[in-house]
DNA sequence: CCCCGAATAT
DNA sequence: AATATTCGGG
């Protein structure tokens, strides 16, 4: 039953946004004060650098993400710039984005998708606990609304923008179902790709929308600011290896008390 | 103290 | 409407 697991993998991995998918969001629309603010070179908006790998000197740059003064959870490590006065823009949930979100607490099972570990299992680059908290509040309002009110596509409250980003990605079916964790679909194992603290730069580009200080801004101003770093190869660390493969991150996830999680997205869509 | 989740706020 | 932030528990 190995080949499940390459199997499933596989399936999973083809759904992941492709670079094509990402890059077109993510090159453009950067003004010059957030690219200074990131640390971007705004010279070559065109062509956005790997935010710089490492080494040329005593220099660290692990380029802080995205900083939160009141969040504090990175911070004092020496060589940070002006980003720590920012705020962060506000979160754009792109529905590759979602996805990804989806993914997770699908691997997690609702009972262990809490957002500090479906945003580990994201390892997205720049995701926030409290924007996986705030995010994941919305799709439980979501996935209730949808087991009563299912059926009548057509009332009056049917389909709002909401829906539409959540309905981007299929509900996976256990998400409704409110019983409990039936034993049912359990998988032995999940190796789960890319995962890692923030060290991992992920290919997925997290989008952003600047919002005006407060006024005579039109809402006109989507800046989407994307951090595309092609150093690590996100994904591939699963083959069909038969064992260390879930040692490391399974290690630090389920250290908890869940030595299992539920099937994975049974979704074939999109 | 950490973190979740609901309630609010922007 | 979509996200963020606050706040009361555990």
């Amino acid at each position: 039953m190995r080949e499940d697991e390459s199997n499933w993998f596989t399936k999973w991995e083809d759904q992941l946004p492709s670079p094509d998918e990402l890059m077109p969001l993510s090159q453009t629309l950067i003004t010059p004060h957030l690219a200074l603010a990131f640390h971007i070179n705004s010279t070559n908006t065109s062509t956005i650098p790997p935010i710089q790998a490492q080494n040329s000197g005593p220099q660290p740059p692990p380029l802080p993400p995205f900083q939160s003064p009141n969040s504090g959870e990175f911070d004092s490590s020496a060589g940070d710039e002006p980003a720590r006065t920012l705020k962060r823009p506000r979160l754009v949930w792109t529905p590759q984005l979602h996805k990804r979100f989806v993914d997770a607490v699908a691997h997690l099972g609702i009972k262990n998708a809490v957002p500090k570990t479906i945003m580990q299992l994201m390892s997205v680059d720049g995701l926030t606990r409290e924007n996986v908290a705030s995010h994941l509040q919305k799709y439980r309002l979501y996935l209730k609304r949808m087991q009563q009110g299912n059926l009548s596509s057509h009332g009056s409250s049917g389909d709002t923008a909401t829906d539409h980003l959540f309905a981007s990605s299929p509900v996976p079916a256990h998400f409704l179902h409110q019983g409990r964790s039936n034993s049912e679909h359990f998988v032995p194992f999940v190796a789960v790709p890319v995962m890692q603290q923030q060290q991992y730069q992920q290919q997925m580009a997290v989008q952003y929308r600047h919002v005006g200080p407060q006024f005579g801004s039109p809402p006109n101003e989507q800046l989407f600011l994307a951090r595309q770093q092609q150093q690590q190869q996100v994904h591939r660390m699963a083959t069909p290896v038969h064992t260390s493969v879930t040692s490391s991150y399974i290690d630090d996830l389920e250290s908890a008390n869940a030595r299992k999680v539920l099937t994975l997205f049974p979704t074939g869509n999109d």
